[in-house]
DNA sequence: AAATCCATCAGGAAAAACCCTGATTATTTT
DNA sequence: AAAATAATCAGGGTTTTTCCTGATGGATTT
């Protein structure tokens, strides 16, 4: 028997899937949850490990990216398998970053998604040509304009000036002197190649690297 | 027995739905379909008439709008009982005047859909109290925050403003001087109450004025 | 120990953004 | 005809952003 979390805040697709998957033989929906936070409290109990954990990107509180960025960081011995509406790319990449088993649209079918959790359970992952081909492409055109390496208070900074905030209040904020803020954003603007902060904003925005 | 059909394109959620909603002793599931166009095509023919339809919005070809229209236009005697994920806009609006039965979001529990399809069922029609006052919420929410009036040139320069051009490169654009910009520019920041160019983006974005 | 990174800061100066108080002309409303 | 509105522009002033050339102390690498 393979024990199956699921984490998705939409209820009644968690409660249905519950009801397909309990229906077959070898799968057990032993948890659901509704949003990020709560699945990494259940995740942080070992008693609570599900072998796959079904993770949904779009959840309240924190999304599930961040969970499986938690679960990768923390060295869960789950398969995430990841089931998303978000045909949106630049995730697909960072899920695979965190070393998510699989990826899977909700457009799929019942029998794809039974396809997956048997590959998954059985050989640890579950890719299909058409997502591998979607992936390399979108590899392909990460490659060429390239996230570049931020170091950290650069990264926090990015989210700064993605708001309506001045640099005083940024520095503020962040603790640091304005000169120092305007060194980094220097910096950011130099790797993203961009000429002023709007640029920014929107490099970042299309990276993924920002939500709006 | 009461008969059941569904539009929706995740085809999991129709696909785990339909083994939730079989597994109830009043209820069948006489058909899916994943797009709008399949569902006015099956609903063109009395046989498959369903009692209720359970339908999304956001479909590929035809959207559930269109479809619940051209039931309403037909004048088919179904319960239309809509189930999606759109929270906000004024999509509920329209629906409302399709003479949709009832409006669900997919946050809700298994148990609140099959209240509802008894409601439905019974009563023709189910909105609870939270989806009413939601309704009103977000109708006095458009009233209230209401997009403001904008003139042409002001929409025009509002797209611009949404790009790392500066503002005598606006100007140039525009075929106006670099003072009629700026004009503009304090009229857009006055109408959307913000306090500099980010700030009017963000708020542009999130009101669904330009795509970033 | 020297060189290289990293995170932090200073000061100055040019450019751009932001704010304000006007004005002209043409059109539309009253 | 007078008033209101729309679309356009000028000028000048303040603040913020952007760009530049530096510097210091700590950590890491060589």
């Amino acid at each position: 028997m393979i024990t199956v979390a699921l984490a998705d805040d939409h209820k009644i697709f968690c409660d249905s899937l519950v009801a397909l998957i309990n229906d077959l033989d070898d799968f057990e929906v032993i948890w659901t949850v509704h949003d990020g936070a709560e699945a990494i409290e259940k995740l942080s109990v070992d008693e609570n490990l599900p072998q796959i954990l079904l993770l949904d990107i779009n959840m309240p509180v924190k999304d599930g990216l961040e969970v499986a960025r938690w679960m990768d960081e923390n060295k869960k011995p789950v398969n995430v398998l990841v089931l998303t509406m978000e045909e949106d790319d630049t995730n697909i990449i960072r899920m695979l970053q965190y070393g998510v088993k699989g990826y899977l649209l909700k457009s799929v079918s019942a029998d794809e998604l039974f396809h997956a959790l048997h590959s998954v359970a059985k050989y640890g992952f579950y890719y299909t040509p058409e997502i591998t081909r979607q992936i390399g492409k979108q590899i392909g055109r990460k490659a060429k304009d390239q996230i570049p390496e931020l170091k950290e208070r650069e990264k926090e900074l990015l989210q700064h000036l993605c708001s309506d905030m001045s640099y005083s209040e940024i520095a503020q904020k962040m603790f640091l002197s304005e000169s120092t803020v305007d060194t980094y954003r220097a910096s950011l603007f130099e790797k993203f190649n961009v000429r002023n902060r709007i640029g920014l904003l929107l490099k970042a925005n299309s990276l993924g690297l920002v939500k709006l």
